[in-house]
DNA sequence: TCTCCATATGAACACCTATTCATATATAAG
DNA sequence: CTTATATATGAATAGGTGTTCATATGGAGA
């Protein structure tokens, strides 16, 4: 199948690269990975990835801003989710994709 | 639809996170998307991108090695087109992605 | 109020990389 | 072999950013 492709524009094309370039981080990426599973509190994803609480609040900022996560108050816990189910779709297709490419080169 | 997600090897999240990290400069991305329209001679994608032929001979060479692209001798010329339709998926559902933020903003 | 805990933020630094410029390689034609 | 065109490559640099450290903010309980 073909894939028709409008061209963007300048805002479209550079807003399309932000969300690569914040996926494109392996730290930023393990802790958008970790979102999958369900809200989880800053504290228990810096220690579930060996991370400074510091260092993952940095980040967890970053991808708010772009919308790839979501957050909850809960009392003193902020719970940070994965912003929606078509941001889970990217990313696993390019799992599926990067798989791919290695049972091809092997 | 819940995405199940089973953890990725260090080397596998590695990998993710260099796809997304090519497609996340602006530069670069112009380049993929134009790779879409078919195979192009590099010299085409420099003028119809407005870009020098070398930047673009770096970026593509970058895109080669992690078969984002795919290129192929026609003469003197080197034809570069998008590696596979799945890379081609990745981008669109990314494209939609922002498309439907941006209209949830508004 | 004060204290404790969880998270956020600001500054500083070290590293990485996108870009440019110059040059090399490769293919085709005379 | 020489020339011309197309692409690739190497070095150098300027700007960006991931990380750390220190500190601030904010909610919960006494």
């Amino acid at each position: 199948m073909a894939v028709k492709t409008a061209p963007l524009t300048e805002n479209q094309t550079a807003n399309l690269a932000d969300m690569f370039r914040l996926l494109g981080d392996p730290t930023r990426l393990r802790i958008v990975l970790a979102t999958l599973d369900g809200p989880l509190p800053v504290g228990t994803i810096a220690a579930k990835l060996d991370l400074s609480q510091s260092l993952v609040s940095h980040h967890l900022r970053l991808l708010r801003g772009a919308r790839i996560v979501r957050h909850e108050r809960k009392g003193r816990e902020v719970h940070y989710q994965i912003h929606d189910h078509h941001v889970a779709c990217v990313i696993d297709d390019m799992i599926a994709h990067v798989s791919e490419v290695r049972e091809a080169e092997l």
